[in-house]
RNA sequence: GGCGGGUUGGCGGAGAGGUUACGCAGCGGAUUGCAAAUCCGUGAAGACCGGUUCGAUUCCGGUACCCGCCUCCA
């Protein structure tokens, strides 16, 4: 069996991958706040976390993975986009409001990654679903002597936790040195963080031993992974910037909740996105999301192939020439594979993975590692001499092993190439190769080759690209393709 | 101020203590009426300063610069 190797961020090293239960593999990762479409950094956890899961499915078969990834749809930024729309006029509740809000996010967050070929998790729990096991776990606490209730609120008692800061490398003392934290007068310490807040009449809130109110941030993942995968669980990922405080307080709340339980054994943070150089932000005006990328016929796979060029542990830049370089790439790959008819036409058979590729990726999701892998093959399927001396047995072998293996990585090139395939008039690209022909030995014979061109160079604007060797001549579909042009050249 | 990440050839981007990354671009060649596409070949690197070593771009230390987190902005 494969074994895979992770960076564990609580130990700093690269670790051989043992699951607690491989018939049952679980991981949690932090998902959206449901208040907005998701911005391009949004994409990156989920991309990376995507590829984990397939490689997780490969090793221990896809029913042996669970895959949690929640929505935080308890938030002032929801709260206030429902406030707003109440305040231009909206007769309905606030409560409604809300709902229709986070309803929409997440149909929006679906589809955004869903287009970038992302697989949906095993389980996507909604904090507002899982209110209940938020307050079981937050009065523990207190029984426990970790939390303490103030003023309303319930805050966890950070000095209550020896192991606070391990994972973030910080230590209590350093943070307070940094007096960046807020100190609010019903705190017994500055790094006390809440479990529970009350909340006014106008915002949404629920019953509770300390009134109505509402949960803290941290304690939704904590009581979520306990819910959906138990007190102890393989891996929890999620951005770098959620390491502290986010996930600093999730260990805290959990493993004095639980201490048996141990939480997550592998922690896996993917580092930040850029644009151009610089972080993605509002204020510098490079701030996009998916859709924005996808409304400019920029494809999904295109993206994810752009982030998987760069290793989760970088910080990866999006740029324009990327996106071109990644485009070309992936059109090289269909192309090849739409023309190809008999693979198309019938259920790919199991030939396996390229095994460097799966050896690239087990190696700590060396994605980079693997698409150059995958564009080495390419380059032999694609009319190598060494290629093109096996027989169509073996070819078809070779092209199968090719598909499986960036079906790995995410990239389904069999839709793709019918997709593709489908674009092309076949009939038509049929009639004007042979019209090359004949054009072709006439202007042989005349010696003149106006006319060959004229028709050539009409071709190439109708979208087409024009190949012509000795003895053959082909027609090829660019992204650039215009039917009516074509059409128009009858 | 504290903590973390980065710095590789013209560009993007990996691995490995000594032996080709890979891709794009460039250059040369095959093919072609020309071109495109494809194929074959090829030059080019390791921020800086020390240390360890027979040997470091790869390990260790320091410096510089860039980026991020510490503020419920992923």
């Amino acid at each position: 069996m494969t074994t895979i190797r992770l960076t564990n961020t609580k130990t700093r090293t690269k670790e051989d991958f043992v699951p607690i239960d491989p018939t049952n593999v679980r991981m949690y990762v932090c998902g959206p706040t449901v208040y907005d479409r998701a911005h391009l950094g949004n994409a990156r956890p989920v991309i990376v976390f995507d590829v984990l899961f397939r490689l997780l499915r490969h090793v221990y078969g896809a029913d042996h993975v669970t895959y949690v990834r929640n929505f935080t749809d308890v938030d002032d930024k929801i709260n206030a986009e429902a406030q707003r729309r109440k305040g231009l006029g909206d007769p309905r509740s606030l409560e409604e409001l809300i709902r229709e809000r986070t309803e929409e996010t997440i149909r929006w967050y679906h589809e955004d990654m869903d287009a970038l070929g992302a697989l949906r998790p095993t389980e996507e729990p909604r904090a507002t679903e899982w209110i209940g096991a938020m307050i079981t776990m937050t009065q523990d606490l207190i029984d426990k002597g970790h939390a303490y209730e103030k003023a309303g609120h319930v805050l966890f008692r950070v000095r209550s936790y020896t192991g606070y800061g391990k994972l973030s490398g910080r230590s209590v003392d350093d943070m307070i040195a940094g007096a960046r934290v807020e100190v609010a007068p019903f705190k017994e310490d500055p790094m006390d963080f809440v479990l529970w807040k009350p909340s006014t009449d106008d915002l949404p809130g629920w019953d509770s031993p300390w009134g109505r109110g509402r949960p803290g941030w941290h304690i939704e993942c904590s009581a979520m992974s306990r819910e959906l995968l138990g007190e102890s669980f393989d891996i929890h990922g999620g951005g770098i910037d959620l390491q502290f405080p986010h996930h600093e307080n999730e260990i805290a709340q959990s493993m004095c909740a639980h201490p048996e339980g141990g939480f997550a054994k592998v922690w896996m943070h993917n580092e930040m996105l850029q644009v151009e150089g610089k972080k993605m932000s509002k204020s510098l005006g490079n701030f996009f999301t998916v859709r924005d990328l996808l409304d400019k016929e920029i494809p999904g796979d295109v993206i994810r192939f752009v982030f998987l060029s760069t290793h989760y542990s970088k910080p990866m830049d999006w740029t324009e020439e990327k996106a071109k370089a990644a485009r070309n790439e992936i059109a090289r790959w269909v192309g090849m594979l739409a023309i190809r008819h008999d693979l198309l036409d019938k259920p790919l058979e199991d030939h396996g993975l390229d095994n460097e590729m799966l050896e690239a990726l087990s190696d700590d999701l060396n994605t980079s590692l693997a698409i150059s892998r995958l564009m080495r093959t390419a380059r032999f399927l694609d009319n190598s001499p060494e290629f093109m001396s096996l027989d169509d047995r073996a070819q078809y072998r070779e092209e199968c092993i090719f598909i499986a293996s960036a079906r790995l990585l995410g990239f389904d090139l069999l839709e793709l190439a019918k997709k593709e395939r489908a674009r092309a008039p076949v009939k038509d690209l049929g009639y004007f190769e042979l019209r090359l022909v004949q054009e072709r030995i006439t202007a042989r014979e005349t010696g003149d080759f106006a006319v060959l061109d004229a028709l050539k160079s009409a071709l190439v604007s109708a979208g087409l690209e024009v190949r012509m060797s000795k003895d053959a001549v082909e027609l090829k579909v660019t992204p650039v393709f215009d039917p009516a042009k074509l059409e128009a050249l009858k």
